[in-house]
DNA sequence: GTATGTATACCGTCCGGACGGTATAGTAAA
DNA sequence: TTTACTATACCGTCCGGACGGTATACATAC
């Protein structure tokens, strides 16, 4: 065998698991069977539960910075603007990265070690490339308000509809290019 | 017995758990001992983990309600504001408020039936009073920014200082006042 | 070209412990 | 007599993790 998409597997099956009956019932066991991979063997590639965690946390931070990619390029005519990059990556997030990353959250609010590997790339970015301009308060504001939408999504707590959330967001890009009516 | 706080107690010891060990300690033994009731009394007052949990939620909910009528007596002679309130509310949050939340909200991510409980009164608030107003766009950006970094600080991934969430406070609440400039 | 060794990639089973919940017998105040 | 407990003993389940074994592939040596 040694197929090299074993890791893979197993990472969609906790994934899948996670989006149909939440972190609670993601356990070795259950991830072992919906793999086709024996528990055992799962062991092997991840020697932990925390180990697969971290996993499970690198491959949604990779897809969040591979959609950061995909909204830099479309954005590529204007001039460089990564808080605008930021509002549309959130923007691009479906709803299947909305309930996994609310349950990864979750599982990281009671263990304090996965929490870095969630928020070390993130705060790089947010910090120096986000925060760090003259007009803090402008950038801070627009940014949490898109943060702040992402969160109520995640945890379902946003009773906006898709007009709303539509031009919620117009509103949000439009400020972060330098739009002034607020 | 029958003291009239022994629930209260018992909240009590369930919450220093939780903000000093984490969720993942709050087992039932670990509250009867920390709460010094028996095991059958934590039961004869919550007959259900679930029962405890929902509690807990109620009284984090009360303590927000608290901390908003007293936002709301603060501003008083300013006419009547339930945007402003709420961020008021949102800025006098203290470190142990954040954690209860965030851990209480993670718990809640994987056991639906107790997001019910967390979300609704909330929600009606935010829909009724806040957000169907004609500028919409301007209120929900202003709650959707104190909210984004409210979640920042629960899941501990601000790395604003105390004087930059002070100054982005004073922005919001400036712009809630209804000032111009962003 | 066969024997030997070694690393990789698993399989299947088992165990210690924890946890939620139950049961029961008794106590003490109101 | 009901309410509000205490104290203790369990039960069934589940879970993370350890362990011993197996199959394959590849390299090296003779």
């Amino acid at each position: 065998m040694g197929r090299p998409s074993s890791k893979n597997a197993i990472l969609d099956a906790a994934e899948a698991i996670v989006l149909e009956s939440g972190a609670a019932h993601l356990t070795l066991d259950a991830v072992a069977e919906r793999s086709t991979i024996s528990k055992g063997g799962l062991i092997y590639h991840f020697p932990t539960k925390e180990a697969l965690l971290e996993a499970m946390i690198g491959r949604l931070m990779e897809r969040h910075e591979q959609l950061r990619d995909q909204a830099r390029r479309e954005l590529a005519p204007e001039p460089s603007n990564e808080l605008l990059v930021e509002i549309r990556m959130l923007q691009k997030l479906s709803e299947a990265d909305y309930h996994l990353s609310a349950s990864l959250l979750a599982v990281t609010a009671n263990q304090p070690e996965l929490a870095k590997a969630f928020h070390e790339k993130y705060r790089r970015r947010f910090h120096d490339e986000i925060m760090n301009q003259e007009r803090f308060e402008r950038s801070a504001i627009l940014l949490f308000a898109a943060v702040g939408l992402h969160f109520h999504d995640m945890f379902n707590m946003s009773l906006l509809n898709d007009e709303q959330r539509g031009m919620l967001y117009a509103a949000l890009l439009r400020l972060a290019r330098g739009g002034d009516a607020l």
